[in-house]
DNA sequence: CCGGCGTACTTTAACGTTTTAGCTGATTAT
DNA sequence: ATAATCAGCTAAAACGTTAAAGTACGCCGG
């Protein structure tokens, strides 16, 4: 059970491996091979279904054909989609993808990383945490082939491919205000990284610009690995603590859900006893009654640029860094609307 | 940039790459290596942070330490979670996972196959497909472990991780039964694989159990690759051409979803004017108002019986088929209550 | 008729590891 | 005294592939 081997190939054609190996690799041009033995050999190599050795191949070229995915969540489905439309386009370029959720984990992450790295993997699609920018640049001064996305870190040069929190966070928040909400809160992470920010900063521009006064106490920050039971509690508290609230601001599609939970299990009305914007869309909100006002990211594109860019970058690294912001879409939906 | 390898400490502590070789897989005893040369090595690997190049090892002894999973559809809840538990288990025996999607495409599985075969992973996991039984079985006797799940062949011995779907089904009727619904549907898939036909089977039992006629018409089949407008539209055909229909089973998590929203699209009011219950739990069964009657599925053990069968597998092969069927859990909600 | 060139391949080495067989020198047994 | 044993290592081959360098042969020009 050992599997064809150029070898066998070779012999059975009477020719030598390095031939074959020629042949195969679409070099017989190149390499004046002649014709009738270039057929031979792709006939043999056909019939007895040679598939090449990834390992030996990888070993000898330094190049695994593999591409590492590493994000905060496989099991969230932003990032279980997002994994599938990877998967989908990396298979385009005859890429297999190895995958690894960080938890939000610095520590995780960096876990990751080394397993990927002895792995050999050609290239990195990265959720960073917060410190991973010193592992990343060592890879990437080791040429290694980086793209981040979701987040990325301002004061490094990398590739990455984000969406327009700022806006997406702004316009949500805009919205609200639009609808004559007065008292508007914000739920969002204790994550200090840059796309948490940008949505924060979205959020109380757009206060600004409405003429609302920015109110520290209407952002309430949760971590990451707070349980669900721990969230709810302390988003319930949250609610009912901040009197006169009337609407807020989820700033993740995970947030939202526990948010939603817990506004039903204080029994209010959302819409009309209070409004709800969540970043990211999710099966949940366009079903829920009412179903929930959200920032939707275009996941289809993002997975395209990723793969695209890093294919790119294997293929013939530039200078040039590509750094894409998609845009985001507001998708009105009646709980963010007063009736 | 090329990386440390064996010579390179063999160098340093003035021994031959054998030597390093035996002490670092820790064969120093066997192989009679001083201990004083052992912990030279030991020294100088950790300090070079020497980190064995996995396809070398891999080409040599044939192990790359990588699983292959296959599922329906990594975008989906219980595939996205039940892929990040395999991916926790795995990791803790050292191994990786490689990843895809069949959309329950025949064809495409076997190229999944293709691909991970010569990728040389050691072992699979795989929710198979209609006709993938040959393939697998030429796989197993080339000696290559493989696990299924979510379902399995019955006539092809193999080792698999199931839950007990009938059970499930007739659980989940019976209770919608018990509650008084008179005329139940089914949504189902038009699927003739073991694990949708005894979803199939239990509804049927039950409603002859409850003194209810079994009616062909009340029994929808969708295929898996219909798109979400389309089965959407068959869907609302079939409740509103389903006359006195008074309750439906939606036998999988995606057209449950769909079975919401069809429902929700058509005005009526769940739990009142129509019982649901629904294979899979998923957020949206929670939070959705009512909340949604469900029969639960237990991923986290799904997911560790099958990595350790696996890994049983992969260490000493045994005739023994191991053969799981895992309880379901009903999730009693409003949905499926007369109040 | 001899060097140079083009054609059509082959030989060899290398990637980094593991494994088998073996080598050297010392000690023990006979 | 000599053979057998043993400790403590090493040399070399192998896994399957690819790349650089080489070979053998025919043909052409001078």
């Amino acid at each position: 059970m050992k599997g064809i081997s150029i070898k066998d190939i070779a012999k059975q054609a009477g020719v030598s491996p390095t031939t074959v190996s020629f042949v195969l690799n679409g070099k017989a041009k190149e390499k004046r091979i002649s014709d009738q033995v270039s057929k031979k050999i792709q006939k043999i190599a056909g019939k007895l279904k040679y598939k090449p050795n990834q390992l030996a191949r990888g070993l000898r070229t330094g190049k695994t054909k593999t591409i590492g995915l590493i994000v905060e969540d496989i099991a969230n489905s932003f990032f279980a989609t997002l994994a599938k439309v990877v998967e989908d386009e990396a298979d385009k370029f005859g890429y297999k993808v190895l995958y690894g959720s960080t938890e939000d984990n610095t520590e995780k992450a960096k876990g990751l990383l080394e397993v990927l790295k002895y792995r050999q993997v050609d290239g990195y699609i990265i959720t960073p945490t917060k410190n991973l920018d010193k592992e990343i640049e060592q890879l990437q001064s080791a040429g290694k082939p980086i793209v981040l996305v979701d987040r990325y870190f301002p004061q490094m040069p990398s590739h990455y491919v984000v969406v327009d929190n700022y806006k997406g966070a702004y316009d949500a928040t805009a919205h609200l205000a639009a609808q004559g909400y007065q008292k508007i809160g914000i739920v969002t992470t204790t994550s200090d990284q840059v796309q948490m920010k940008d949505r924060l900063d979205g959020y109380a521009d757009a206060l600004k610009a409405a003429g609302i006064a920015y109110n520290k106490a209407l952002v309430k920050k949760l971590p990451f690995d707070l349980d669900k039971e721990g969230s709810n509690e302390e988003i319930k508290k949250f609610l009912k603590g901040s009197k006169g609230l009337d609407a807020v601001f989820f700033a993740t599609n995970y947030l939202g859900i526990r948010g939603i939970e817990s506004i039903r299990s204080l029994e209010w009305q959302i819409g009309k006893q209070i409004g709800v914007v969540c970043f990211d869309d999710h099966d949940i909100f366009r079903l829920y009654t009412p179903a929930i006002t959200c920032v939707a990211q275009p996941i289809q594109e993002i997975g395209q640029q990723l793969v695209n860019i890093l294919m790119k970058e294997l293929n013939h690294p530039s200078a040039a860094l590509q750094q894409v912001v998609l845009p985001l879409n507001l998708m009105l939906r009646p709980s963010s609307q007063h009736t």
